[in-house]
DNA sequence: ACAAGATGTAGTATCTCTACTACAAATCAT
DNA sequence: ATGATTTGTAGTAGAGATACTACATCTTGT
């Protein structure tokens, strides 16, 4: 439907807890590139995925995912 | 991944607001059949649109969705 | 009883997601 | 500076999601 980005913050939840995608992705049971795929936005998960993403970091799906772009942390 | 099901309260959500599927469909912007697919568990939906539905139902994912069976109401 | 609307089933086509392999480039520890 | 780890790029292949059409069935209002 070319609008229908999903913008995602794995990248920042992943830094924060100081693990490797390879990490993340041997948690969450999926191939790591796939975390690559979804850190770079050349897609997004599956709904299944975004929920296991969301239960492993304890945040809502929410606050890892969004339609709309997030806003900057810092500065 | 077989296993990879995503239960969900869809129809449940739309028979409390008393509106059809080709209502939520259209509010939706996808095809009416999309929403009996969901509802009757054939797929699951994209993140895209799962978002657009617990945005629709102003509720957060995790209350229409979930890797795991929703209790019933009733009895 | 009839019509209208809502839902289920079936089938095809297309696009997206995920797995996987392999290699290149960058970063980091020692 | 060497090796190990992390990340990016590229390509193929299969499974899943969505659109769409058509028809059948079931409900509901009148």
């Amino acid at each position: 439907m070319a609008d229908d980005v999903v913008y995602n913050r794995i990248a920042m939840l992943r830094a924060e807890r100081g693990i490797s995608r390879r990490q993340l992705a041997d948690a969450l049971g999926v191939h790591y590139q796939t975390v690559g795929y979804l850190e770079r936005g050349e897609y997004s998960p599956s709904l299944h995925l975004a929920l296991k993403i969301a239960e492993y970091f304890e945040v809502s799906v929410e606050v890892v995912f969004s339609t709309k772009p997030f806003p900057r942390i810092g500065v």
